[in-house]
DNA sequence: TGATACAATGACAACGATATCTATTCTAAA
DNA sequence: TTTAGAATAGATATCGTTGTCATTGTATCA
């Protein structure tokens, strides 16, 4: 009976692939590597996606020819028949280059280990309609999953009609508990470290820069939390002084103190008035900076600052995603946390 | 005749699809619209892909109901028959963060304009074998094409053999002239005016910084080559004078005059070099950089510098590869040329 | 021994589009 | 009229996978 089947077998490889060590040019299909390995292209699809129920023995005999044939399963027919596209959507509003880069690389890791894609898509967070255009290109697309970051003023309004659409896996700055799958770093905790280091240096009173209004808003008040709280906590005051500055020609009065500024080119905005009026920069004021941006580092003096962990948020968002796309993890509410670190700078000090 | 002809549809309509109304939660297909439109779903492919052989008629009734089912063609069905993936792997090789966003950003606009995704594909040019690795990544991928970027020392072998492969538009800082298609952006000519802009202001002998050696070493070479060509063909010395600083630890003997840095971020070290060495920029010695980038603005003074039209570059490759692969172009060899700008910055002057 | 459960495997349809080939309709010239 | 040929439309196979359901083989139990 045995020898039968096989000789069965051996005739339909005879027909249909025999050749195919003559077609080298042609890529190799999962027919292929079925007749090659004389078992039925169900189960070469088992091993392929790891399903159960392929014994050791077919399975690592299958893993050979697919190596020998260099056969790579075609997405797009998986895609047709599964109803996936193997496409992460990376949605994101002209933040900081080097934070955006970070976030990618990131996410394209994580999701290259994964077989998936990464999509971008770069949008104005002001715009009309942005939910239904956002919706719609994840229809277009076809996408599998959305990881939104920075910076949706309006986002948690936003998120809330996403999800019902499409998977979600946010990025968030600060913390925020609205969504049922979120990775976020936790700003209050670092600020208020931040603020502990002013305090350690003897400084009385803190001053602190919001970003531009338009632009990470959320952040900033999170931010700006943290050295509140601490600063309530010690009975250091608000910084009271001010001077008046310009940035592209809108006047700002700076709060001086020591300053915390609410993110890194803020902080070398404050270095250029500084320069301008004379100031010596850490002498006269200290000045602090939140990003740890490549400014901070290129300003002279350099300027201390605080890192989040960008990129793990970014790999463990995108990780998060993909889990839950394939139902591989069965939480349904995951809130992951990470701890920030300040960068100290001294190289200015006398 | 014709009566019987349109019964025999409505039939058919109302056999496979008068529910859709009703399923308004799925999403309609090619079929869809054929049987509401009353064509054949082949009608409906050759109006979806603009193809000859459709009356006007036909084609703007199609329309209309391409619309109201907001019908969208399922991509992985196209490109399982099709043999297309549409999808274009964007190749880079860790280049300053804002050269890579604008890179992205022209690309991507352009690939959506046409239908097309981008996939990323960061690498380090000095990895062995990156040859096989991009042709495998190609494949596995099932890329259409791709745009291979800054920086690949040996960029032309590379080039070369992945020509071979599949089709490619290189985007390349500096002229090149070898790939079939290419956009390239004319350091010489930027340099060669930032070079005029320099004695214009009465110097007489001009420094150049050129970047690490394993970054942008080709970038360097060809915006040397502008300022020497300028500064013989005036009769200047090329800086002789020069002070010792260091970056990371690395000790670097600059060369002063007016410094002609190859990049920002190379003039911003001199800048702190200098700010160290209580040498006033821009009284004590000329300074200008090369990129435009967020540092040459946000230094204090802020640097004059080159910028190049990094976005229309990336844009005009994607547009040009997307052609090819559409066969829409008929031309082999496309080799279009930017001109960069100076942007002067006079902030910090007496 | 036969019934039963379960692991391993296979046959075949289906996913949603395009390609190929064929059929119909229309127009203009014989 | 008739008819050639262009314009238009349709029927059906096909792309490479996965989903569904059926079948086989083997170990366990009563």
């Amino acid at each position: 009976m045995i020898i039968k089947k096989i000789l069965l077998k051996r005739v339909l490889v005879s027909d249909n692939s025999c050749m195919i060590l003559s077609m080298e040019n042609k890529k190799a299909t999962i027919k292929d590597v079925a007749s090659h390995s004389l078992v039925s292209i169900k189960t070469v699809s088992r091993v392929i996606n790891n399903e159960y129920g392929v014994s050791k023995i077919t399975k690592s005999n299958l893993f050979i020819f697919i190596k020998a044939l260099d056969y790579n399963p075609n997405k797009a027919a998986q895609g047709l028949r599964s109803k996936k596209s193997f496409l992460i959507g990376l949605v994101y509003d002209n933040p900081d280059k080097f934070y955006l880069s970070d976030i990618q690389s990131g996410v394209l890791e994580t999701c290259a280990k994964n077989g998936f894609s990464v999509v971008l898509f770069p949008c104005n967070h002001k715009e009309k309609d942005l939910t239904e255009k956002l919706i719609e290109f994840a229809k277009r697309t076809n996408l599998d999953g959305l990881i939104p970051t920075i910076s949706h003023t309006d986002m948690k309004e936003l998120v809330k009609n996403l999800q019902l659409e499409i998977p979600l896996c946010v990025v968030s700055p600060g913390l925020l508990t609205s969504n049922p799958l979120c990775v976020s770093s936790d700003d209050f905790k670092a600020t208020y470290s931040m603020t502990c280091h002013l305090i350690k240096q003897g400084h009385k009173e803190i001053g602190f820069i919001k970003g531009h209004k338009d632009h990470g808003a959320i952040e900033s008040d999170l931010r700006k939390v943290g050295i509140r709280t601490k600063i309530d906590d010690r009975n250091i005051r608000p910084g009271t002084k001010h001077y008046d500055w310009e940035i592209k020609g809108v006047p700002i009065r700076l709060e001086i103190g020591p300053i915390f500024a609410s993110n890194d080119a803020m902080a070398a905005g404050v270095m250029k008035a500084a320069h301008k009026a004379k100031i010596n920069i850490p002498n006269d004021i200290s000045l602090v900076g939140f990003d740890n941006s490549p400014t901070a580092s290129q300003a002279w003096p350099s300027i201390t600052t605080i890192a989040q962990p960008i990129k793990e948020m970014a790999s463990s968002a995108a990780q998060i995603l993909i889990d839950n796309i394939s139902n591989k993890s069965e939480k349904k509410n995951i809130n992951k946390t990470f701890d920030s670190d300040i960068v100290v700078r001294i190289d200015g000090q006398k």
